[in-house]
DNA sequence: TATCTGACGATAG
DNA sequence: CCTATCGCCAGAT
């Protein structure tokens, strides 16, 4: 832990498994409880080339669904409880 | 060290 | 609703 590096990605992937079934986040959200605020960037990079996390947990600041996926990405959500609503998340 | 990329964020038009 | 631009950051080359 003295300056490992990487520590970004296990941060952002720690906090993504905290996620629960029905629980959203957004980027920027994860990247500042990760403990980068701002790393919105940083943490979409991770995600997409990580596997095994549940992306699908993970939406935009706006509430928009991930480009390219968005019909898994959709059907995922709705498959653990959260509604969408034009590929975006239902606030509702 | 410099440059480019990207599943971002926000604002402007 | 879409595109454009700026700012932000970590990683890859």
């Amino acid at each position: 832990m003295t300056g490992d590096t990487g520590q970004f990605e296990e941060a952002v992937t720690q906090v993504i498994e905290s996620l629960g079934p029905g629980d959203v986040a957004s980027y920027g959200d994860i990247a500042t409880e990760a403990g980068y605020p701002g790393a919105a960037r940083a943490v979409g990079n991770v995600l997409r080339q990580s596997s095994g996390l549940p992306w699908w947990r993970v939406v935009a600041a706006n509430g928009r669904l991930v480009p390219g996926n968005e019909a898994e990405h959709a059907q995922r959500l709705r498959a653990e409880g959260v509604k969408v609503r034009n590929g975006k998340v239902a606030v509702q």
